[in-house]
RNA sequence: GCCGAGGUGGCGGAAUUGGUAGACGCGCAGGACUUAAAAUCCUGUGGUGGCAACACCGUGUGGGUUCGAUUCCCACCUUCGGCACCA
């Protein structure tokens, strides 16, 4: 027997595998599994992050493939995004060129993994026939008013010279470069994803299973409130309390309103003016840091309908413009905020009834803004609009699609987007009236190409529409979807959104397009930090693999922690996992023709499968790991295995550490390859014939452990044996205790205290 | 402030619907093999007391329900994550 080498044996089932297809998903199978997990961005190498997202979704989809499932698991890469541009810029590449590098590099790097997953189909969001889709679904949504052009005061990332969603604003500063995100008005594109509000909120009991965080999170975000709106002589308030009006004793205007130039008097308009002019520098971070209530006198006065008293209107920032109507009555006696804002400038105070009942209009508020889609920058999905002087805006024809991007423009950041520098591009007849038009220079947010690639994935060779409705209608809903917990208000809120849209123009009939969602947790350096370059404490896979081969790398990211967990890398834990793969290799040395499974081994066997179905099913693979080492453990105590008791042992193994199963499965003669082989049964029978140890307490406390056969676990039988052992006794001590048994499980002994 | 998820050995973490707390792994200690070391193998490993048998304590804290609570209920402390002047 050779000793064990990873790197003799893993490159080679790698390509066999490959060459063999043993993965290839059958169309025409049913029993199908879709798994799916977020595409990476192509950032240019995969870390110890990607293999720890990857491993858990892979041994899961092999454990699913030996389970007779008829696995699909797709693959692909997110390309668009700042740090192209930015690496153009700076290293002097065409995003595209560095975009395909690294797809390149990590391609090559997925293949170390031995993983199941398909890389020879994959989609690659900044391809033409990608964009083609991409564009033809927002020219479907601007057809359906869904995409529209709007003129917002929008978040406005100074350093990349962007708009951004609010989705991607993050304690008031850039999601991807951490500056401070200012308030700009600009006219953009905007998808109503408002519109689906109300079909985006959660039901308290979901058809599908997914994380609560993530349900409770996405509903907050939507954040719907019902109320009013009233009126206050021309002032349209919202309110959700309108039976608290007779408590209104002053109106305050967001310092954005309209009304408030025209409502402003003489004696007031230069404190006015200055505090609002102050209020529009105020970056949305500083307006969150300082929460000391400021504000000044319109000087002027409304009617308050229900106590029929005039109420001074007032101009403060801590009302916002973009929420509600921009306005609000003010009742300090039932709002904590109005009434800091009363005591500190010394407006009345007066009790409220609760029983007002105001006349106006219903009104459903939600906190979730429609999305800002376009993006001044050049890497990204054209916008397929053309503007024409004479017909306004005009979508680019089906025909002409996709709208590519020019390799030639000047990128580097100027305030315009890029596009508009390369006037050949730009210039353009419009379909409409064929006159003289120009071609929309901006791009779509890198959240939208990500919203909709998972029903790309089951078409990628079709060019007749985004995807082939038959097969999605075959192949999803995802069944399991896994990702980061990052993505909760962000991607899987817009891939729902993208479903239902979907829905509406009948391209697909289900309401959510993932049954299952799955977040990772995180793998932490060494020393319990997030990796980072600054500190030092990266881990690079690459260099694990080559130590100790990709199955350890596997093996231990699987083990470490549950998927959803945080924990740090441990480089001697991982040697512990070499040393398991070892022990598996050697184990070979004790395999014998003639050994047969004995009872005890049967139902050992038994429960060491029944508990891994279980642990898998549940995507518990920490503890599925354990039982296979402890069928290990027990393995090695033998003189000799059978050939039964090994090839389980190598079946259990191989949808986490999938080259060693193999080579260990080709070594004992078995036909190729242990991934197309039937999950081990339970042996129910060998089960019940083993022995169980019932616990005996006395007065809850564990005193004796009786070691029972199956058809001893009567109850009478039970208490005899436990009254006659002698430790149990020695706590009795002469009494006469009442049994409480549960069947199987426990006997408890109670012994009524007289005070009782 | 609001919402969500947690708090179990030296560490990562187990514990099926309330039923032997600490599986499995790491680390550590002792032993075997070796001239020696590494590797490997064996044994032990929650705490306190005891030579030992054994006893008592023990799942963030304090109460409660129960024959029995890491698990259920109440209050509190605390860590992490999300949202945050949303009217």
């Amino acid at each position: 027997m050779n000793k064990y080498t990873p790197k003799d044996i893993e490159k080679k089932w790698q390509e066999k595998w490959h060459d063999d297809k043993i993965y290839a998903f059958d169309p025409s199978a049913k029993n199908k599994f879709y798994t799916l997990v977020e595409l990476p961005y192509t950032s240019g190498d995969l870390h110890v992050g990607h293999w720890f997202n990857w491993a858990t979704p892979d041994a899961y989809s092999r454990f699913k493939k030996l389970r007779g499932f008829n696995v699909f698991f797709p693959h692909g890469y997110d390309t668009i995004g700042l740090p192209a541009e930015n690496a153009a810029i700076q290293r002097k590449i065409h995003p595209k060129d560095w975009t395909m590098k690294n797809v390149e590099t990590m391609q090559a790097q997925f293949k170390t993994m031995g993983s199941m997953i398909d890389l020879d189909n994959i989609v690659i969001t900044c391809s033409d026939d990608y964009f083609k889709w991409n564009q033809w679904i927002f020219i479907k949504m601007f057809e359906r008013g869904i995409a529209y052009r709007g003129k917002a005061l929008s978040n406005w990332c100074p350093k990349d010279k962007t708009v951004l969603a609010d989705e991607h604003v993050e304690d008031g500063k850039c999601w991807r470069c951490g500056s401070v995100v200012e308030k700009k008005e600009v006219e953009q594109w905007f998808l109503k994803i408002t519109k689906y509000a109300d079909r985006l909120i959660w039901p308290e009991k979901p058809s599908v299973d997914w994380p609560v965080e993530v349900r409770v999170g996405q509903n907050q975000w939507i954040g719907k409130s019902e109320g009013m709106l009233l009126d206050f002589e021309g002032i349209e308030v919202f309110t959700t309390r309108p039976d608290t009006t007779d408590g209104a004793t002053f109106i305050v205007l967001a310092p954005e309103h309209p009304k408030v130039k025209e409502l402003t008097t003489a004696g007031q308009k230069n404190t006015v003016e200055e505090y609002v002019q102050k209020a529009s520098t105020k970056s949305e971070l500083q307006r969150k840091e300082n929460k000391d209530k400021t504000g000044v006198s319109t000087g002027a006065e409304v009617l308050n309908p229900v106590s029929g008293k005039k109420i001074p209107v007032w101009v403060a920032d801590y009302v916002l413009y973009g929420y509600g109507t921009g306005a609000i009555m003010a009742v300090p006696a039932a709002d904590e905020r109005d009434k800091e804002f009363a005591e500190k400038f010394g407006l009345p105070i007066e009790k409220t009834s609760f029983k007002a009942k105001p006349k106006g209009k219903k009104q459903v508020n939600y906190h979730i803004r429609d999305w800002s889609i376009s993006r001044q920058r050049y890497w990204g999905t054209p916008v397929p609009m053309i503007h024409c002087e004479k017909c306004g805006i005009v979508p680019v024809p089906e025909k002409d699609l996709p709208v590519t991007l020019p390799y030639e423009v000047d990128f580097t950041p100027k305030g315009k987007p890029p596009l508009a520098s390369n006037d050949e591009w730009l210039r353009v007849k419009c379909p409409k009236c064929g006159g003289n038009a120009q071609r929309d220079p901006e791009t779509l947010d890198t959240f939208f190409d990500s919203a909709w690639y998972y029903y790309r994935y089951v078409s990628t060779d079709y060019d007749k529409a985004p995807f082939v409705k038959d097969r999605v209608k075959k192949m999803m809903p995802v069944d399991i979807y896994f990702g980061g917990a990052e993505h909760t208000l962000g991607h899987t809120l817009y891939a729902r959104f993208f479903t239902k849209f979907f829905k509406d123009i009948g391209l697909v009939s289900f309401d959510e397009f993932a049954l299952k969602r799955v977040q990772h947790g995180i793998v932490l350096g060494p020393d319990g930090n997030k990796m980072s370059k600054s500190k030092g404490n990266v881990i690079n896979p690459d260099d694990v693999v080559k130590e100790y081969g990709a199955d350890t790398v596997r093996l231990y990211l699987n083990f470490m922690m549950p998927y959803e967990g945080t924990a740090p890398w441990s480089t001697e834990a991982i040697s512990g996992m070499f040393r398991f793969l070892q022990r598996i290799w050697k184990l070979q040395e004790k395999l014998s023709k003639q050994a047969k499974t004995d009872d005890e081994s049967k139902a050992r066997m038994s429960k060491v499968v029944r508990n891994i179905t279980r642990d898998m099913e549940q995507i518990k693979n920490n503890t599925s790991i354990a039982f296979i080492m402890d069928w290990l453990n027990f393995l090695s105590q033998k003189k000799e295995i059978s050939k039964e008791e090994y090839k389980t042992l190598l079946i259990l193994l191989a949808p986490f550490a999938p080259h060693i199963a193999e080579e260990l499965w080709q070594i004992i003669g078995e036909k190729y390859s242990v991934h197309q082989q039937k999950w081990p049964s339970v042996d129910e029978k060998a089960l019940q014939k083993q022995k169980v140890n019932i616990p005996v307490q006395v007065n809850g406390k564990l005193r004796a452990v009786l070691n029972l056969s199956a058809d001893n676990l009567k109850k009478d039988t039970v208490v005899k044996l436990a009254l006659e052992n002698e430790a149990v006794q020695k706590h009795l001590s002469g009494a006469k205790p009442e049994p409480i048994y549960v069947e199987g499980k426990v006997l408890n002994l109670v012994i009524k205290s007289s005070s009782k």
